[in-house]
DNA sequence: TTACCTCGAGCTCA
DNA sequence: CTCGAGGTAA
């Protein structure tokens, strides 16, 4: 035997002990003799380093460090479920799917543990791992291939021969004991200990060394598929993909059970909820999906996410905590909300001390007093709760807190409009809360994205005396402070010039980004897009008319009177002047050079051989079109390329024109393709 | 909202 | 070594 042949035995045989082991929980073989194969395959490839493969099992104790993670592209967006809470919201679940197939019989689910983890896409390519990535926004996240390598029971390579693309996504995490153990570790070297699993998992992938994600020693197991070449034409049900999935090699747990009928469904769920506990690691509910595919088709996809599935959240973990005070913040349009001062507790995996209260109403209505003991919460999603008091703990002298009538930074009387709850301190211009959050938006990352001019630092320039920020121009004032910036401590040479220069950078920021950045009320970064794309320019901006801005698409009569409102402001005026006459100047939007594309809203889906997908996408709008990330009624073609997947087949549902990409490119000619 | 990782740069002490 | 900022995840 070669060293080579040697080599690919032995990596197909440590491979097969490791899908025993974390996949069928059943070792053929001792950890000694594991070790021994492990190492001869290290020998070899260490001594003809030529025969090391990716998808070694070597590779999975790590290797060098990347300097940083690319962003990945998903082929088919990861999509989030609805969540439902309680046995009614199950219940309105089936009563939905049952409503939109028009059926009467019990449906067929098939509900399988949620894992609290992070989830994650692998991509094989003829059977061998290609590309791990976190889920992102859905649309692209992170390539954590080298960290996703080191996870046990993610397979290097598939146990069946399989040719083609294959996205296979699960949850990487940690179990329980691991992480107790891993802990232990870290206080012995007196490092900190992690708070719960999931972040230590999390933050395992976010290494940039594989090494020390292979310490955190954590799991993955399988739920779904992204794509597929085909591969599974046989398989027609969740239950049955999960069981391939397994024959695969991938982790799958047991639990996952069918349900016919929104009863059995029922008791599953609380069984599932009864034993948590008893698992090796943590979930947080329960997912539950038509488990046929072709219902699931049927059912189809809402905006959101899937009409065919949910995620059964379990009630959220509750404590009791004091309620220390109420503070009452001021935002960046005035409006004060009162915030709940909380005894740090620890509920739901994190320490929570501070919670929203949303406004005074909400406070009358729970009654909630300073000095009580509260509910908290930390629901589904990630907002801590302020649930309502514990009446019997009340203090019996204790006061209803008294609703301010003066702001609480600058005392100007708050005031409370027709017909709304929220307070508000009129003082727009003068009000230092009001200044310092309009600062922080203005140079935040989605609009002028001043690196190095956090919350922290405009306090502080706020503060000095006299302040160096007292409102927006005054940023690009900084300049002329070179010597009192460098006074301060931590800000040396480096520190000043970094900051400086990305002051003067911001100069020429886009027209969307500048106006998203003054804050308009209504005014998201969509808007402001709507609005850079339509009128071209910050003069034409600046003369906008409410009749106007109606006829913008996606702007109605109540954004369009705020903007109205905005502009008509004669300190509003003098902001956009101050900011000019400080070297602003917006980068005007690419107006349409064409008008091929005029009216006609375009859908690409699938990869693009000659074009990326934003470059093509640019050229639709450069040529007076809309390009959509999914496919209505008002999409008037679609550009499918290979491993289009869902918006094909909603397209030839719908009825849409598709073309290929080359029928695309004919329609343009060769002279309107350059991309700047 | 909280927690984690990474980076650049300033600060501190040898 | 420590801090602040920036990014990401749920």
């Amino acid at each position: 035997m070669t060293p080579n042949e040697r080599a690919a035995w032995l990596r197909t045989e440590i491979e097969r002990h490791n899908v025993l082991y974390y996949v069928h929980d059943a070792p053929e073989i001792g950890d000694s003799e594991w070790d021994v194969m492990f190492h001869e395959l290290k020998a070899i490839e260490d001594e003809h380093p030529e025969l090391r493969t990716q998808d070694s099992p070597t590779q999975r104790v790590g290797v060098a460090p990347v300097s940083k993670f690319e962003p990945y592209r998903h082929g088919v967006p990861m999509l989030s479920l609805d969540n439902a809470f309680g046995e009614d919201e199950l219940r309105a679940f089936d009563e939905r799917i049952k409503r939109v197939l028009a059926i009467d019989v019990e449906v067929e689910y098939e509900a399988e543990l949620k894992f609290d983890g992070l989830s994650m896409s692998l991509t094989y390519v003829d059977g061998v791992l290609q590309v791990g990535a976190t889920r992102g926004d859905g649309i692209s996240g992170e390539d954590v291939t080298t960290n996703a390598r080191t996870v046990r029971g993610i397979p290097l390579r598939l146990q069946r021969e399989m040719l083609g693309k294959l996205e296979v996504r699960g949850e990487v995490l940690m179990f329980k004991t691991v992480f107790e153990t891993l802990n232990r570790d870290r206080v012995a070297r007196s490092e900190q200990a992690f708070v719960n699993p999931r972040n230590a998992a999390s933050g395992g992938m976010r290494q940039l060394d594989s090494r020390l994600t292979a310490e955190r020693k954590l799991n993955f197991f399988a739920y779904g598929l992204g794509f597929a070449d085909g591969q599974f034409r046989e398989v027609h049900d969740q239950f049955a993909l999960m069981q391939t999935l397994r024959t695969l090699g991938f982790p799958v747990r047991e639990e996952t059970r069918v349900c016919v009928g929104i009863d059995r469904l029922i008791e599953f769920v609380a069984n599932v909820q009864q034993s948590r506990s008893r698992l090796p690691f943590g979930i947080d509910g329960v997912v539950i999906k038509v488990n046929n595919f072709d219902l699931q088709k049927e059912l189809g996809f809402t905006a959101r996410g899937p009409r065919w599935a949910v995620a059964y959240k379990f009630p959220a973990e509750q404590a009791f905590t004091i309620l220390n005070g109420i503070e009452n913040q001021v935002g960046r349009t005035g409006v004060v909300t009162p915030v709940a001062e909380l005894e740090p507790v620890f509920v739901g995996g994190v320490t929570v001390s501070r919670a929203t209260l949303h406004n005074y109403q909400e406070v009358l209505r729970k009654d909630v007093r300073v000095g009580d003991t509260v509910t908290v919460q930390r629901a589904g999603d990630v907002i801590p709760e302020v649930v309502g008091p514990v009446l019997e703990k009340r203090n019996p002298d204790s006061k209803v807190p008294r609703i301010p009538s003066v702001c609480p930074v600058c005392e100007t009387p708050l005031i409370q409009q027709e017909g709304m709850v929220a307070l508000r301190c009129p003082n727009s211009k003068g009000c230092a809360a009001q200044i310092q959050c309009k600062l922080q938006h203005f140079v935040g990352r989605n609009a002028m994205d001043i690196e190095g001019l956090g919350e922290k630092q405009i306090e502080r320039y706020m503060n000095l005396n006299p302040p160096l920020l007292t409102d927006i121009p005054s940023i690009y004032g900084l300049k002329d402070h070179r010597e009192i910036l460098l006074s301060l401590e931590r800000m040396g040479e480096q520190s000043v010039t970094n900051l400086l220069d990305a002051i003067e950078a911001s100069k020429n920021r886009p027209l969307d980004r500048f106006l998203f950045g003054l804050g308009i009320r209504q005014v998201g970064d969509r808007t402001a897009g709507d609005l850079a794309r339509t009128f071209g320019s910050l003069d034409g901006f600046m003369a906008a008319t409410y009749d106007r801005l109606v006829l913008v698409p996606d702007i109605g009569p109540t954004t369009a009177s705020e903007i109205e409102e905005w502009l008509e402001l004669e300190e509003n005026k003098k902001l956009i002047d101050a900011l000019l006459k400080a070297g602003v100047v917006p980068t005007e939007p690419e107006l349409p050079s064409g008008n091929l594309f005029a009216g006609q809203t375009v859908v690409f889906t699938g990869k693009l051989e000659k074009f990326k997908r934003e470059d093509a996408e640019a050229l639709v709008m450069r040529q007076g079109g809309k390009a959509a990330g999914s496919v209505s009624k008002n999409t008037s073609f679609v550009v499918a390329g290979p491993g289009a997947g869902s918006k094909l087949d909603k397209a030839t549902q719908l009825g849409v024109q598709v073309m290929t990409e080359a029928e695309f490119l004919d329609m343009v000619p060769e002279l309107m393709r350059n991309v700047e």
